[in-house]
DNA sequence: AGTTTACTTTGTAAAGC
DNA sequence: GCTTTAAAAAGTAAACT
């Protein structure tokens, strides 16, 4: 059995799709947004930065949107419905609800144990370790697909689950794993 | 029937063609850095597999060639750091290190085959800074208690072996500065500072001033 | 010698090159 | 593949004081 008393998780950022069926006319658009920038050579979107709820959007013609920075699920429909009223006053029209996909979830966390990565990485298989490039372990997990990134004070960083639930279960396989290859006791024998 | 023919002729001239310019740019990287034969062809095998796997796809040859060269030094434990493969290649240090993960990844190169001791940095690091035995073993000593105390999980091995030979310098009265050992091991002096004062602090060195 | 800011890694969608 | 956006981990780099 997995112990996950000590192992804590924490939401960082979540990214959505989001669908409002409804063409945008962007060089309008740019002029009711405050704090935006639109330079279609470079990106096709509008950059658009709300202070509440702190997200930043990606606003396209076709009236698909992306939504990253939020730090829960609710930040990113208040943000939808936000820049719906403020669309409204330039004349967009609205006819269904719109659509909100959950892309990416990323979470901060810790194991509460330190690790010698050299050890990890030798045993653990299919992980990645290259200290020379980046100071963590990378751990890639199939089912749920997620990634975590592993550090010796045992912090990890756990992105591309589509839920907290998946977060969750993405750290407990790593665990299994660890635990599978004796690297979880150490304490004293590095 | 003809053209079919002509066509597969031409894929295998495209192939011979982009073999040929791999090869080349091998021989061009290994001689600059004069490397062993046997690393070369090493990094050839791992080049011709990796097209064989179909590695290449998406990625410059000249990325995936510096990569070989990289996976072979790192498999001979031939020490060489990614820094001076990128400063001869055309692609840059973090491209080649992308190629290199990938290929790495793909051709079931794992951490235990790529791993290189930080005593073979060290001789490499002390042949060029003209360290005597002495200063290497102290600097052999000083990383091996490191790694016992836990002090360099996640560190760059060349940082530390840089600070290892900074103090064991000191100690030894063969005195080399951080610019020196921040040089050859291709890291800065702030990264030899931090290193040093952590190994100073947490191993209990005393330097004399 | 030490600070600040910036970049390395992971994942993800959007439209277009 | 690339472009842009967000955020964390811990290490290193660049630019300064």
């Amino acid at each position: 059995m997995v112990d996950m008393s000590n192992v804590k998780l924490r939401i960082e950022n979540i990214v959505a799709s989001v669908d409002l069926f409804t063409q945008l006319n962007l060089e309008k658009v740019i002029e009711i947004c405050p704090n935006s920038k639109y330079n279609p050579e470079e990106f096709p979107g509008i950059i658009c930065r709300f202070e509440e709820p702190k997200v930043a959007l990606l606003i396209f013609s076709s009236g698909k949107l992306v939504v990253t920075g939020a730090k829960s699920v609710e930040d990113i429909e208040r943000a939808v419905n936000k820049l719906i009223q403020m669309l409204k006053k330039i004349g967009a029209k609205f006819g269904r609800a719109p659509q909100i996909d959950i892309q990416n979830m990323v979470f901060s966390g810790d194991i509460g144990m330190e690790f010698n990565l050299d050890a990890v990485a030798l045993s653990l298989p299919n992980c990645e370790y290259e200290p020379e490039q980046f100071p963590g372990v990378i751990y890639r997990v199939k089912e749920p697909r997620a990634v975590i990134l592993l550090f010796s004070s045992g912090k990890i960083v756990c992105s591309g689950a589509k839920s907290e639930h998946d977060a969750w279960e993405a750290v407990r396989k790593l665990l299994r794993e660890l635990e599978k290859y004796g690297l979880i006791e150490e304490e004293e024998e590095w | 029937r003809l053209r079919k023919w002509q066509s597969r002729l031409r894929v295998s001239d495209a192939a011979e063609r982009n073999l040929a310019f791999a090869l080349s740019e091998l021989d061009r990287i290994a001689s600059q850095l004069k490397l062993p034969r046997h690393v070369e062809e090493e990094a050839a095998r791992l080049y011709r597999e990796a097209v064989r796997k179909g590695l290449i796809r998406g990625r410059s040859i000249e990325s995936v060639i510096a990569a070989c060269v990289y996976a072979a030094c790192r498999l001979l434990k031939v020490p060489r750091t990614l820094d001076e493969i990128a400063d001869i290649s055309r692609v840059d240090k973090k491209e080649i290190g992308r190629s290199f993960r990938f290929i790495a990844r793909n051709l079931n190169l794992t951490p235990k085959k790529l791993f290189v001791k930080p005593t073979d940095y060290v001789n490499k690091f002390a042949d060029e800074l003209g360290l005597s035995e002495k200063v290497r073993r102290r600097a052999v000593a000083i990383l091996d208690e490191a790694y016992e105390k836990g002090l360099t999980s996640g560190k760059s091995p060349a940082g530390l072996v840089a600070a290892a030979l900074y103090i064991a310098g000191l100690l030894e009265d063969e005195k080399r500065t951080q610019r020196e050992v921040a040089e050859v091991a291709r890291v800065t002096e702030v990264t030899v500072r931090n290193r040093y004062k952590e190994l100073v602090e947490k191993l209990n060195l005393k330097i004399p001033v």
